[in-house]
RNA sequence: CGGAACGUGGCGCAGUCUGGUAGCGCACUUGACUGGGGGUCAAGGGGUCGGAGGUUCAAAUCCUCUCGUUCCGACCA
């Protein structure tokens, strides 16, 4: 009863098996209400249709139809790596902290990393990554010039304790992931790796059939100089992307250039003549707002610089941007070189200024200041004027305040162009299911895995490294891909490529009719799912749509009337009606085709 | 971490304000009918109301503590 496919591969061949494939015989519950907790459609549609089981806040059993389409991610995932010359390998989940101490990150990676004690008192951590422990086997096994480079992969179970576990599978604590690190002679040699795993990326997203963007990306916490992320595109992505409707650029927003449009100074400028003017000082009785101050003093919100203060580290800055623009972030704390920054509170406001938000400016201001590079374009600007219901006008950058550092720090706006060519940008949203860093020799060094060039000299290798949420990317399929009746798989993420519907399992000649048919198309190699429960047509069709099959064939009334099964798509609902002989085959040449097109 | 809400059979919920020892829909079991988009009828099984403590003759219901889950915030001066 069981079945298998096969997959060949850079001469290995993995062999993957389903015990059952009998509707009657399998766990698939699956359920009409929406459960309670879940708030995205893909958790919905994951508990709805019985793909996974909540355990606690974050962490998820992986039923068997949900594990099946793991094991499809996993497996094209494999195949690519393998394809591009990664080797697999298997580290432990557990790491001892001394590992991360060498590197730094015990102290400075946070709450997310839990921690714990053995009975013997010795500190370990739930691996959220695995740069230390690869980086360990690096130094231990990589001695000389002639290993390298190597490519090392594995597709392991990560533990981060988030903040806020939420979404189902898209931001779990507990995660598949696959994570490759590469180790090279040079900066340039691990350009050239950097590159093959951007290919190999590429090819993996495609051959899943989702639709993607690779994006220039903040390379965050785990450091490095240089980074891609790759992103399914739907709705409901965590991430905002900028793309360009005439170049190959793509970049999330958190760092997407912003380049300084020459704009007519009338319209940075409360004065047409371009006449710097006396800084002057006028009351705005509760006027906090940039909006307010604009219309009170009859200028608009492009002639105002904003003064915001946040917290660098703990260390408050004051962060100047024009009044229609917001602050990004991540741009900030790469300009500061911080490891966090956070906009200050109300009250910490007034400690640090005795003043209440809404009157601060950077004329003598007593903090350190910085400015987004649009600002130092500005003249005869208003400001706050450090003091309680009044601003300033006629305020100009250079001569009445100097930051101590100017930059992009704005957030990118779809009127920006692109950095690249000029041309007219497009917002969009997107899940990040692939993350790609050139990490340089940050660990390398931290940890001495060093190995000997040709002249015998000692040199720190130069590492990168890979990810992929195995995991998220089920869930981001989902999220690109349902409609109002449940999932619509691409046919490489399915759980099984076809259902075969028995609508008359009484009937002794419909059923032997699907029952050929579901052993002829398992013969060819189709992965098949036989619905033989005792249940009436309308709850056949509702399960496999809600699970989302890209294949139904249908045996029933058509069959007994005229001897044809139907053959319908999930994505469009098409439906054919095929002589019982020619079925198998055609549905076996269709499947495919339509693998081979992603390929 | 801050704010809010919720915890009642497997799931979704009502009952809580106005204490009197538990109910509906789905799911499940049995039978009959039915059989192309989650059917109908009938008969059943299953919960002591997240946990602990308290008030009371009496607590799902009131009080205290606790655990858990979910949502929001963690952004615009």
């Amino acid at each position: 009863m069981g079945r298998f496919f096969f997959l060949q591969l850079n001469n290995i061949t993995f062999r993957y098996s389903y015990s059952i494939m009998r509707y009657s015989q399998m766990l698939i519950r699956t359920a009409k209400e929406i459960p309670a907790e879940a708030e995205v459609i893909s958790h919905q549609l994951l508990l709805r249709a019985g793909f996974i089981r909540k355990l606690t806040s974050g962490l998820y059993t992986y039923l068997p139809l949900g594990l099946a389409a793991i094991r499809k991610v996993e497996a094209i995932v494999r195949e690519e790596m393998n394809r591009a010359g990664a080797q697999e390998l298997l580290m432990p989940m557990v790491q001892p902290a001394d590992l991360w101490q060498e590197s730094g990150r015990w102290v400075k990676y946070g709450p997310e990393l839990l921690r714990f004690q053995d009975r013997h008192n010795r500190e370990y951590c739930l691996g959220p990554t695995h740069e230390e422990v690869i980086t360990d086997i690096a130094r231990r096994e990589l001695h000389s010039y002639r290993q390298l480079p190597v490519n090392l992969y594995q597709i392991q179970t990560k533990f981060r304790d988030e903040i806020r576990p939420r979404f189902g599978l898209m931001r779990g604590r507990e995660f598949i992931m696959k994570d490759a690190y590469s180790f090279d002679v040079s900066d340039e040699a691990a350009g050239q790796s950097y590159q093959t795993m951007r290919d190999a990326y590429t090819r993996i997203f495609q051959r899943c059939g989702l639709e993607f963007r690779a994006v220039e990306a903040d390379s965050g916490s785990i450091g490095g100089s240089f980074s891609h992320e790759f992103m399914v595109l739907a709705d409901t992505g965590e991430d905002t992307l900028v793309i360009c409707q005439e170049c190959e650029y793509a970049a999330n927003v958190e760092k997407a250039k912003v380049v300084l449009l020459a704009e007519p100074a009338s319209e940075t400028t409360d004065d047409s003549t371009g006449e710097v003017q006396d800084c002057i000082k006028v009351e705005t009785p509760g006027m906090k707002k940039v909006d307010r101050v604009a219309e009170f003093l009859k200028v608009t919100p492009q002639q105002v610089i904003k003064t915001m203060i946040y917290l660098a580290d703990e260390e408050p800055v004051a962060v100047l941007v024009r009044g229609d623009r917001e602050v990004q972030s991540v741009k900030l704390k790469n300009l500061l070189d911080v490891a966090e920054v956070e906009l200050a509170e109300d009250d910490t406001v007034w400690k640090l200024t005795k003043l209440p938000v809404g009157y601060i400016g950077p004329v003598n201001i007593p903090i350190k200041m910085v400015a987004d590079q649009e600002v130092m374009t500005m003249i005869n600007a208003v400001t706050g004027a450090n003091e309680k219901g009044h601003h300033l006008t006629g305020v100009t950058p250079g001569r009445d305040f100097t930051p101590v550092a100017v930059g992009d720090l704005r957030q990118i706006t779809k009127e920006d162009r692109c950095p690249v060519c000029q041309g007219a940008l497009e917002l969009t949203e997107g899940i990040e299911v692939g993350h790609i860093f050139k990490l340089g020799t940050n660990y390398s060094e931290a940890m001495h895995a060093v190995y000997q060039d040709q002249e015998g000299k000692e040199q720190a290798m130069v590492m990168g490294c890979y990810g992929i949420g195995i995991s998220r990317v089920v869930a981001a399929a989902i999220e690109q891909n349902h409609d109002e009746n449940g999932i619509i798989f691409p046919l490489p993420l399915a759980p099984v490529q076809v259902i075969v519907l028995n609508l008359s399992i009484k009937n002794e000649e419909t059923t032997a009719t699907a029952e050929k048919l579901y052993q002829d198309l398992q013969a060819a190699g189709i992965e098949v799912l036989l619905d033989d429960r005792d249940e009436r047509p309308g709850s056949k069709f509702k399960d496999a749509d809600l699970i989302g099959i890209p294949y139904r064939v249908t045996v029933g009334k058509t069959w007994e009337k005229e001897g044809k099964v139907e053959l319908r798509t999930r994505r469009d609902g098409t439906t054919t009606l095929l002589d019982y002989e020619q079925a198998a085959s055609t549905i076996t040449t269709s499947i495919q085709d339509e693998l081979n097109a992603l390929k």
